[in-house]
DNA sequence: GCCAACGTTGGC
DNA sequence: GCCAACGTTGGC
């Protein structure tokens, strides 16, 4: 097994199932986290992630939203290439290839939990308290968990 | 550098 | 669909 000496790092991902759910990571297994245009959020990805990083997939804009699984951390932070693409949403006329402003990191499928741990189930909980996501107007898409809040949801969801 | 206007996120 | 919260943009 391999452990960073620097230790793993904990993390949680948003994101729509409409667009990209826990199913479809299950079944393409790694996924290009593209898309993501927020300087707070890029940090995360370019500066802190590292391969093996584990991360609670969490579905936003659903019914209900919750955490419904596990993802890895499965490459190392690349330019994101639809800031390159005219005819990507994500495209961005001002990123050059000299300069990337966007980067990202490739997820890998890890698990997916047998049941959902709600939003409202994560705000129920009160050793859960401080978790970035529950905080009231946060809404980064990707945020640091620390391990013991990680090793609860991931006990909660099974 | 300030800040108003505007756009986006995401729960409800 | 509403709207609170927050990020970004751009005029000055």
């Amino acid at each position: 097994m391999v452990v960073a000496s620097r230790g793993m790092k904990h993390w949680l991902i948003k994101s729509e199932p409409d667009v990209f759910s826990i199913s479809d990571l299950k079944k393409v297994k790694q996924e290009p986290w593209s898309g993501v245009r927020n300087y707070q959020a890029r940090n995360f990805m370019w500066r802190d992630m590292r391969i093996g990083d584990l991360a609670l997939f969490y579905h936003s804009n659903a019914t209900p939203p919750g955490v419904v699984g596990v993802a890895k951390v499965a490459s190392e932070p690349y330019p994101d290439p639809t800031q390159w693409d005219p005819a990507s949403e994500y495209f961005d006329e001002k990123s050059t290839e000299a300069k990337p402003r966007w980067w990202l990191v490739d997820f890998a499928f890890v698990k997916e939990f047998s049941q959902m741990v709600t939003l409202e189930a994560l705000r129920q909980e009160p050793k859960l308290e401080g978790m970035v996501v529950l905080q009231k107007g946060t809404r980064l898409s990707i945020t640091p968990v620390v391990k013991k809040h990680f090793d609860l949801v991931v006990k909660l969801g099974r």
